[in-house]
DNA sequence: ACCGTCTCGTATCGGGCGATACAGCCCGGC
DNA sequence: GCCGGGCTGTATCGCCCGATACGAGACGGT
């Protein structure tokens, strides 16, 4: 089983093509490994086209601890919502992996959306479809139950990043304990012992490290 | 202390006007209180600005509780997440007052996009201020602390809706601990509990029913 | 005045999560 | 082989939240 690291989102094939249609407006740039694309609390028009490497995307609370939002892997966008609101940015951006991005400055989005409308209408898809994530996450962090929280993160890796298997569908993306805790607000015992109830009840496999989703019956 | 009900969003005033400015392409829609405007699951391309009245926006679980996301008053849009990303609606919409509303279609959007660009840029703005909110709300939910999760609301409504008072910022809206509740995930009767810790730690206050939220003294 | 409804305050109890600690395991380095 | 670090599995304990129940007060209808 592969190690590569991947992320936590994914945007669909026709998305990207239409994205990459327009990357001329914006300028291709190279983040090194632990650098910071963008910072929690700074006023930027800037955002970004992930093309290669990973992005952790994280808001920073007020006593100082992490709750990271996403994993933006190749061909996820990133840091546009603070980019067209133009109040200070609310999470932070750092590349965990050697990145290239296209990045983008909304400063002359009008003139461009004059003569590309369609950029505007391609942009709004993924600044809806982000509302659409968060939404869903806010949702399941609403039950203070892990067990909700940790198969909500799940599910959706599964959306993304799972592929066939004969008992269900396993997850190609690696997180550790620790990183699905801060992920759902939880601790890292607690993810443990809820991967282990869920093993219990059949809904979980672990192999080779991996997650396999067990098959549900109930249809879907 | 008036007793009108408002909600839990609003956006700058010119950027209100700037919506209204485009009114001409939506069409003016009346909603009589506890009628729908859009259901969880549906497919649609609609959003609406809402003009008068007040609508609850709320999500609800696999085992049927409901969470709250927003009360939207007069000069908020709605639905607008849906709309532009085409997937089946995540939340619903209903009128908990006779309403009125300006319904937009993105159907024809490439369209107007090309004649008015700025309404383009206006509504990426909007959705993301949704994204902020959002995330921001991700961010105390994720705690599992009620405090945390319920001072965020409280800072939240204070930011749109308080209004000055010699010792602190007076929240204009009422909000029962019952709707607390059920927009920060916990139970009613641990809002009753937090909001007297609250004012044991003197960081709120009760006056008429209205929480007043005391001024810190470490800045702000 | 009487009642019903809604809301808020408060009590009891059980359960489960967080904090903490420690052991076993894998793996890479030398 | 030996060591060390990161990850996972458990154990113990304290605490606090959720469920539930009940009473007090406000308000409106008749």
């Amino acid at each position: 089983m592969t190690k590569e690291k991947l992320g936590t989102w994914r945007i669909d094939r026709q998305l990207v093509e239409d994205i990459s249609r327009h990357a001329a407006f914006g300028r291709r740039r190279k983040f090194k490994k632990n650098t910071v694309l963008y910072e929690q609390g700074e006023v930027s028009t800037r955002f970004y086209f992930v093309l290669k490497g990973l992005v952790q995307i994280s808001i920073f609370r007020a006593d100082g601890s992490e709750v990271v939002l996403e994993l933006m892997g190749p061909e996820t966008v990133c840091g546009e919502g603070a980019a067209f609101d133009g109040l200070p940015r609310f999470s932070s951006a750092a590349a965990i992996e050697d990145t290239e991005a296209i990045e983008f400055d909304t400063a002359k989005m009008t003139e461009i959306f004059r003569a590309r409308p369609e950029f505007a209408a391609l942009l709004l898809r993924v600044t809806s479809l982000k509302q659409r994530v968060l939404a869903v996450r806010l949702k399941h962090l609403a039950s203070r139950e892990p067990q909700d929280r940790i198969m909500e993160l799940l599910t959706r890796l599964e959306d993304m990043f799972a592929i066939d298997h004969p008992k269900g569908r396993l997850l190609v993306t690696h997180l550790t304990h620790e990183q699905i805790a801060t992920m759902t607000g939880t601790s890292r015992v607690t993810v443990t012992r809820t991967l282990q109830r869920l093993r219990e009840q059949n809904r979980i496999d672990i192999i080779d490290g991996h997650i396999l989703l067990k098959r549900r019956r109930d249809g879907g």
